[in-house]
DNA sequence: TCGTTTTAGTAAATCGTTTTAGTGACTTTT
DNA sequence: AAAAGTCACTAAAACGATTTACTAAAACGA
């Protein structure tokens, strides 16, 4: 017996040492077979039969030479590998990672592990890159702010996805509500002309953004005057592209007191580039923002803004794939094609009552 | 033969489709037996015999049918996963998300994917997700900005980790140029009488960054005044616990010119905290400070600090875990203890001259 | 023409689990 | 005392690759 624990040991010690022990010389240093303490260890039925003192013996000897299933071996033999695949664009620009913090907490819970890869907005890798995860086994995928431009019959869900596809169900703000909320807000505080600032043409969120400002602007006779309204253009998730694109606005000369900018990275470039113009923030011009994300509230001035929820997106994305994987085919069919989370309209320094 | 293939893609169809051929199907379906194709696809000495017209069919077939070996198969058999685990903090913080764009360059290159987990800091999760990890089998860790806290053979690289330990290999700034360049610049400037607010305690580069800058500060005869030193508390990445630590200085009530952050995170919440005790930012008090995440441009004023090269930090540590691996046991003994980045003072406007 | 080498492969073991289908030895029922 | 259950287990197949150790036939050399 002690010398059966001996070479169990021993083999331990002469393997790379990281893989512990197998199933194998633990039926061996227990006398049993390697199917009753598989059985015993997943508690399965088969082994009812199987006597409370021998299960104890079999729980004890895991713990001592601290047997842990391998899990190559385990995944290939259950065609489960308890992963999902997150594609974000990058992984430093503030939003993905507020939402795969989300998304770990509820995937930690399930012992589950997420791979990330970053498309950077490129055309290859946004194809590329889900395959790979796809072969890497991955049961679902969660597409942050990142257009499906992969085949797949695995679960997905978007976080800022607006694309319809069947089967796909995306989380996404309440846009219209946040729309109202931000045009609300501008106007309550008597703006009538107020200048946007656009997303780039690769955020799906610029699309069903521009269309609720314009629909929440029109309801309160705002029109919108298109030399006013610039659009973010590059892909770093700088402040320097706000600056830009306000600049833009600031060239055309066309007087205005307010901006809707597209989030608060573009709306700290754009605070920038009117005070050197020589507006003050809020007395001349008010600046809203989009997001709040966490240096919104110590900007100078702090940054009214509309919340979003990222955190919580990111959770619902990950209970849903989950929710998925553990519905029955039959079930699947009915999975809702969009989840919709609340926004918020925090108010802070930037935005002020019009100059009389 | 069409027969079989029919067969193929009909078993293919009738799979769950994601998973795609095996090596065993396709044998049946060109005649051959699994060993053959094996060879031929991993270009084995052993597929030397075998003629070129033979290799081609093996080819096309295994093109035709888009045959991905199945990747559980192949880790438990090779006892490889390509995958690497990174540990952080939280992954919203501005500063992991930087790193892991940088680790992640350098993997997608190697085939290699890497799994994330966040311990927030606390002391069980510090134990348990690198515990998570190596059942996961991830060939090697990175941890960022994090203590190593777990027994492992395996290669393990820090991003700013300053504990000796044997084995793991720690890339970080070269905190006393830093030091010299930061606490230089305030000198240079005329600044005598310099506030400092240091990292948290858990934070890797409280101490060395401490450490070297009370020594930068000595050599130029200045001392460092304990009620002109406030520390961070608090594990949020946000600016308010350095607006609060900027809150605790000004009630001391010592007057002082400078202040020389933690980071440029903590340094926006300082400027805060400033501009409510009336003071102008430069003009009655510079302040430095650490990083250089993307809005310290955009800030007002735009923040002057030192340049951490995070991307390039991330692909070091990368680059430095996959050499790890691929070297023999015996090389692997003369892995470095440290590698040495440098960091780069980026002069902006929160820095000035001392009032005369 | 016999022995050796080369060619063209293949069978089977292996990685470490899970799961299905048993197998003897007892015990209970009738 | 034979049939039917229970109890306490186990053998072997399967997951899908890689790898070692072969075999059978053809070609070559002396």
């Amino acid at each position: 017996m002690s010398e059966n624990k001996q070479k169990i040991s021993k083999n331990r010690e002469s393997k790379t040492s990281e893989t512990g022990v197998s199933l194998k010389n633990l039926a061996a240093h227990l006398g049993l077979s390697i199917t009753s303490l598989s059985l015993v260890l997943n508690d399965k039925p088969g082994a009812n039969s199987i006597p409370q003192e021998t299960k104890d013996r079999i729980f004890r000897a895991a713990e001592e030479f601290n047997y842990r299933p391998n899990y190559f071996a385990r995944s290939l033999r259950a065609q489960k590998s308890f992963t999902l695949g997150v594609v974000v664009p990058e992984l430093s620009d503030g939003y993905s990672g507020m939402v795969l913090n989300g998304v770990e907490a509820v995937l930690a819970k399930e012992g589950y592990f997420y791979l990330t890869t970053s498309h950077l907005h490129r055309d290859d890798l946004l194809k590329h890159n889900p395959q790979m995860l796809i072969e890497r086994q991955v049961e679902g995928i969660i597409a942050v702010d990142t257009p499906i431009r992969f085949p797949t019959t695995l679960p997905v869900v978007t976080v800022s996805g607006h694309d319809k596809i069947k089967g796909i169900t995306n989380v996404v703000l309440n846009h219209q509500h946040a729309a109202e909320l931000g045009v609300g807000h501008l106007f309550t505080l008597g703006h009538r002309q107020i200048a946007f600032i656009k997303g780039q043409d690769f955020s799906s969120d610029t699309k069903i953004r521009w269309e609720t400002i314009s629909e929440a602007a029109l309801k309160r006779g705002l029109k919108i005057e298109p030399k006013l309204v610039a659009q973010l253009e590059g892909d770093i998730p700088s402040p320097e592209i706000g600056y830009v694109a306000m600049k833009k606005i600031l060239a055309a000369r066309k007087p205005f007191t307010a901006v809707f900018a597209f989030n608060d990275v573009s709306a700290i470039g754009a605070i920038r580039a009117l005070e050197e113009a020589g507006l003050r923030v809020p007395q001349d011009v008010s600046v809203l923002g989009f997001d709040d994300i966490y240096a919104a509230a110590f900007l100078n001035p702090a940054l009214t803004t509309i919340r979003q929820p990222l955190f919580e997106m990111g959770k619902l994305a990950a209970q849903t794939v989950l929710n998925q994987l553990a519905k029955s085919n039959i079930e699947a069919s009915k999975i809702p094609q969009t989840l919709t989370v609340e926004p918020e309209l925090v108010i802070r320094n930037s935005t002020a009552h019009v100059k009389k």
